[in-house]
DNA sequence: CTAAAAAGTTAGGCTCCCCTAACTTGAGCG
DNA sequence: CGCTCAAGTTAGGGGAGCCTAACTTTTTAG
């Protein structure tokens, strides 16, 4: 039984555990700021997450991860910075861009996927010849100068 | 004003043109088949695409793209494509989740990445002397005898 | 040509999750 | 201590989108 939570709830659980730590305690109302939703709907998503053990939340109390929750949260921040760091690291994407995408990408990425790009980072972030001379070639394929009219279907990649 | 489509409505733009290819023309029932839910369910995106211009659609009609609705369609072909190709051809997923993670992806994939990804798609695709020794490490990286203790964070990447 | 089957639509209901506005709780200051 | 105000909750409402069941239209087959 792998209770399957809503992105939304997932959110929740990720912006938790970032309160907790970088706030000691999570409140209702940064949860809402973080999210971008007002802090009377955050009172729901609580209430399902308590009734789901992830969280431990009593009304006008603090909120903490339970262990379960917590587990779930880290696994998110797992899939959250492998998936940024690709986009960043391999794709040359800006850094804002690639956290925004990680974003969503991170809920929906399936476990098949997600292990072979882990695998895929763990190859490229050991910086062999290999992969150097490959993102070499990338950067150049990609930039104004070395594009010359091979890279036909290539949207301005290199703005 | 770029209206912004639901990933919902979006998948029912792509399905219909699918339709439209396949089956010369696009029913209520294929498309609720497709997307598996039941053709009640269908009238109503069915109803919003048409006040958004993007199909032609009268009750107890066939339906049809419109020239924007196709424009749409034929994009997120084109992302669906490049992701599931960038899934199936770097990471070494298999087909079906490959093209069942790509199928997700293709909504939220912002506009640079996807740019970027194409790029990278278009240079892994000239298969070059850096690419292939790229992915021949990769694919050792990742092999049962190749992984060595070296890949500490992998989790099974070869089942 | 007509009756049955198939396809499509409508209507009512449900879930999820957001919003606003009013109300309750609790924490800090005088 | 008690009051004030921020924080949190509740209640009512809405949109998106799905479902089922009943009903309408179209197609098809005799």
């Amino acid at each position: 039984m792998t209770l399957s939570l809503s992105e939304n709830l997932e959110d929740y659980l990720e912006t938790i555990l970032d309160l907790e730590e970088s706030e000691k305690v999570a409140r209702a109302k940064d949860i809402a700021a973080r999210l971008n939703i007002k802090p009377g709907s955050v009172t729901g998503g609580l209430k399902s997450l308590e009734a789901k053990g992830l969280i431990n939340y009593q009304p006008y109390a603090y909120i903490t991860l339970t262990a379960s929750g917590r587990k779930i949260a880290e696994d998110l921040r797992n899939r959250h910075e492998i998936v940024r760091s690709f986009l960043e690291k391999v794709l040359l994407v800006d850094a804002d861009t690639a956290d925004a995408t990680a974003c969503k990408i991170e809920h929906i990425i399936d476990e098949r996927s997600y292990k072979k790009l882990v695998c895929f980072m763990n190859y490229v972030e050991k910086d062999t010849q290999e992969t150097d001379a490959f993102m070499k070639g990338f950067v150049d394929f990609c930039s104004i100068g070395g594009n010359r009219g091979r890279c036909d279907n290539c949207p301005e990649c290199h703005e």
